[in-house]
DNA sequence: GCAATCACG
DNA sequence: ACGTACGTGATTGCT
């Protein structure tokens, strides 16, 4: 028997919409997740079911006969969400390049099509199967017409047909009319007879079998106050049984023929694929587009396991050559196991199984090979050489850190997830959690299971760079990766792999002391609240503070009562234990994220190794990690004693230079504000001029604490800032706080032209976009949710600021790495803190080496500012300043 | 695994 | 009427 997939277009899309939890938006800002979802859904259809023919029925706009019979008809309706109303034309025109016939008809609704054409079908001995969300079709279902109900997601559905309709409702399908002409329905404001519901409406039916039958014997009912129900509200039951009954013989032509399922268009289908980025579709329709790709190992690819010194020497193949690289095992530097193996793979592929071969042999062979080396993620498998091997490998191409570029907005950038997202690849079976791209260090394989899947990672490597390249070309990102990020990942390795001193008996001897004023405190807390609680409980604390000493309480979080800082702050003076918190809240952050979070960190070496994340910032900056050495205290003095444990080896001094404002230089630049400009470029005080133009005071009877206030606005003209966010931080009124920005704007009227413009090129592009040329998405932009949306105007104006500032000092990173390693090999750079960069610096060389530093952060970029740079020298990190 | 808190730029 | 400044990472408590 043939078959025919009759699809109720409006509400499967809804439920398609709902079912993909988070929000798809293309670059262009199109909204996407409700026919990907829809697509989800007919593709597993079509692939289950086999269809013949298929059609989809959707509502049109202008009311029906229902509407005109019934005036509240769907009244309560809310409307299609906006993000999903866009996207019904691209739905549709999908739906015509795959050749799928969309029925429409005036005044009638989507059911009354599912209706007519499941009629029409059965009559000529086609089997139909409707696919809804809405259980008011399974009135349509006999034994023949089956209903595809939507369960969850978007791939599980129910299917019915009549005796599964008796069976899981105790109803046949005609009965169901009569259900909801008695119960009603309010998502279709169908009255039915009020009072009665589901539970009774089934109770009637299974007495009377029909609406019809119950009117005509109400003495029967047995319940009198139903039946007084009844009796009031017989017209308004038919009425209800008439709304919601579908029409089977809507007036319009049926030819199942022009039904009939053929091949798509498929140039205009990869068109519109393209445009909604639905790679996984392109695929799986195996049409060009990037999606052609096949991931297939040459056969005659010759692959060796090295499993001794000696067999070293066959690596000499790959002398001079482009290698890819990668490592397995061991990627934490802090702990001490070595990598199991590493796979090189130029013409041949070679595992070298780091169980049977020293690492000193493997990084001395490597040494003499001149190996221009690719991958994924590079930076970590640097370090499974020893570090004068590994300054000699040049990097030609990093797929993890491309990917970073072209997308910084993305969470997951492995191996697997960039060549799905690029590729459309999906692993095979048995390759599901092969652990392709970052968890390796999870696998003990042998070490030919090791070769055969480094050998497809290369290959799988090989077609995802190819694919970012042209990506790169695409979107002009060429400079940011190759000039920029590219040649930054050798610097952050050798960062990494240098580290920096750190001393643990001092770091043992602060912790201690700490700990002493710790217990101290402790127990004075106790005393003042009258009993023990555990202080670092946001929630108790919330309790002995706000109920049970009564203390006003600011503001409150999901779970309770606000306890940060800011709120405590202001209640010093109401109670004397509040002090007592602030105080235990400082040591004991202290003593567990900088003493005891840091001393296993550090390695046999005496040095703490830090991970530069390249991949994370979504403004380009880079973070750190394990330990974050970014974030070390330098407020106030106690937590800043904690840098006197870093300190400069043995004959080197610590160089430290960090940019002045380099940000607000930026915003100077990029909005060409004259005072501004002229501020910087005859080195004036920047806040205290800020101060000066907002408050209208002479600049040079600025007070410190006006200054600060300025120092907050300026601040928050980086941010995007609102009144209310400068009011908190600087403690005074909203109003006067809007005041202070109306008059800065007033003052510096390009500064706000600027702003404006980044947020309209955001909305225009989709993106902002950095000094280099660095672009982040922004999805937020023109998200229909007002709060949303504000915070995408934020992040337009702070983006490029932030962005420009991370790649300004990349550039002069990059610089400053390679004239380190020709002149003066023996200082490295160590630590870069955003705005700053740490020299560990030969002592014979600091003159020469501060003059390196100072010139290259200078002339990192060429600003209509001036880009100034503060140096320090000292043997230790407490002391830079 | 998330929320709250707090350290830095 | 709403809820509010940008970007990170580590620790702790709680579900």
């Amino acid at each position: 028997m043939k078959r025919i997939i009759i699809i109720d277009g409006n509400s499967l899309v809804n439920r398609a919409f709902y079912a993909i939890q988070r929000p798809m938006i293309t670059r262009e800002g199109i909204y996407t997740q409700g026919i990907f979802g829809f697509l989800n859904m007919l593709y597993k259809i079509e692939e289950d079911y086999s269809p013949d023919y298929a059609a989809v029925a959707f509502d049109l706009k202008e009311p029906t006969f229902r509407h005109k019979e019934y005036d509240g008809y769907k009244a309560k309706r809310k409307p299609m969400p906006p993000e999903l109303a866009m996207e019904m034309p691209l739905l549709k025109d999908i739906l015509r390049a795959m050749n799928i016939t969309i029925l429409e008809k005036p005044g009638y609704e989507a059911d009354d099509i599912l209706g007519t054409v499941s009629r029409v079908a059965e009559e000529q001995g086609v089997e139909p199967i409707i696919i809804t969300g809405d259980k008011d079709s399974l009135q349509l279902a006999s034994e023949t017409t089956k209903v595809l109900f939507t369960k969850k997601g978007v791939t599980d559905f129910d299917l019915y047909d009549s005796r599964k309709v008796v069976e899981r409702y105790g109803l046949t399908p005609l009965q169901f009319i009569d259900l909801k002409g008695i119960m009603g329905d309010s998502s279709d404001n169908i009255p039915g007879i009020p009072g009665i519901g589901e539970k009774g409406g089934i109770e009637l039916l299974t007495q009377f079998g029909s609406l019809e039958n119950m009117l005509e014997h109400t003495d029967e009912i047995k319940k009198p106050a139903m039946r007084a129900k009844v009796e009031a509200n017989a017209d308004l039951a038919r009425l209800s049984k008439h709304l919601a009954t579908i029409i089977r013989d809507v007036p319009m032509e049926v030819d199942l023929e022009e039904m009939k399922l053929g091949e798509p268009d498929y140039d205009r289908l990869r068109e519109l694929f393209e445009k909604l980025e639905f790679r996984m579709f392109l695929r799986k329709l195996g049409m060009k587009g990037p999606s052609k790709v096949g991931i297939t190992v040459p056969s005659d690819l010759k692959k060796t396991v090295i499993a001794s010194s000696e067999d070293l020497k066959d690596l000499d193949t790959l002398k001079g050559r482009e290698v890819f690289l990668m490592q397995f095992g061991e990627f934490s530097h802090s702990s001490k196991g070595r990598p199991e193996g590493l796979l090189f793979m130029g013409d041949e592929a070679f595992y070298v199984d780091l169980n049977s071969v020293s690492f000193e042999d493997l990084s001395s062979a490597v040494a003499v090979l001149d190996m221009k080396i690719y991958g994924h993620d590079v930076k970590n498998f640097l370090y499974g050489m020893i570090y004068s091997v590994a300054s000699c490998l040049e990097v030609t191409f990093d797929t993890a850190v491309c990917e970073y570029c072209i997308d910084p907005t993305d969470k997951n950038y492995s191996l697997e997830a960039a060549a799905y997202k690029r590729l459309g690849f999906e692993p095979s079976s048995g390759q599901e959690n092969s652990g392709l791209g970052m968890q390796m260090d999870l696998f003990r394989d042998s070490a030919e299971d090791n070769l055969e899947r480094g050998v497809f990672c290369a290959v799988l490597d090989r077609a995802l760079r190819e694919v970012q390249e042209n990506e790169l070309k695409k979107q002009d990102l060429e400079k940011v990766f190759y000039d920029c990020e590219l040649p930054l990942i050798q610097v952050l390795a050798s960062m990494e792999a240098a580290g920096i001193c750190c001393d643990a008996e001092f770091l043992k001897e602060f912790g201690a002391s700490l700990e002493d004023k710790v217990k101290e405190l402790e127990n004075e807390i106790y005393e003042l609240a009258g009993e023990k609680f555990n202080i670092k409980s946001p929630i108790q604390l919330g309790e002995i503070l706000f109920e049970k000493l009564e203390l006003p309480f600011g503001k409150k979080t999901k779970r309770g009562y606000s306890t940060g800082a800011d709120v405590l702050e202001k209640l010093r003076d109401k109670h004397p234990i509040v002090d007592k918190i602030l105080e235990y809240r400082n040591l004991t952050k202290l003593g567990s994220t900088y003493i005891d979070g840091m001393l296993p960190l550090i390695a046999e070496d005496g040095r703490i190794h830090c991970h530069f994340q390249q991949t994370v910032a979504q403004t380009g900056r880079i973070s750190c990690t394990e330990p974050n050495l970014q974030n070390i205290p330098v407020r106030q003095d106690l937590g800043r004693q904690i840098r006197k444990a870093f300190h400069a080896d043995q004959g080197k001094v610590l160089i430290g230079a960090d940019y002045s404002q380099i940000e607000l230089r930026i915003l100077a630049h990029m909005s060409g504000d004259e005072a501004l400009l002229d501020a910087f470029n005859n080195n004036e005080d920047i806040h205290r001029l800020t101060a000066s133009r907002v408050l209208g005071i002479p600049y040079d009877r600025v007070t410190p604490g006006e200054r600060a206030r300025a120092k907050a606005v300026n601040f928050g003209v980086i941010y995007g800032m609102s009144g209310f966010g400068l009011s908190e931080e600087i403690h005074t009124s909203r109003k006067e706080a809007e005041e202070y920005i109306r008059e800065y704007f007033l003052k510096h009227p390009k500064v706000k032209e600027y702003l404006d413009s980044s947020i309209e090129s955001a909305k225009a592009k989709g993106y902002a976009e950095t000094y280099l040329g660095r672009k982040r998405m922004i999805r937020e932009i023109t998200a229909p949710n007002y709060m949303t949306r504000q915070f995408g105007e934020r992040l337009a104006m702070n983006t490029p600021i932030q962005g420009s500032a991370a790649d300004i000092i990349k550039i002069a990173m990059n610089k400053v790495y390679w004239e380190l390693k020709e002149r003066f090999p023996d200082s490295r750079l160590i630590l870069q803190i955003h705005d700053e960069l740490i020299i560990e610096a030969d002592i014979k060389d600091q003159e020469e080496i501060a003059d390196l530093l100072r010139n290259s952060m200078e002339e990192a970029a060429d600003l209509k500012v001036k880009l100034t740079v503060d140096l320090n020298r000292s043997d230790n990190w407490y002391d830079l300043k």
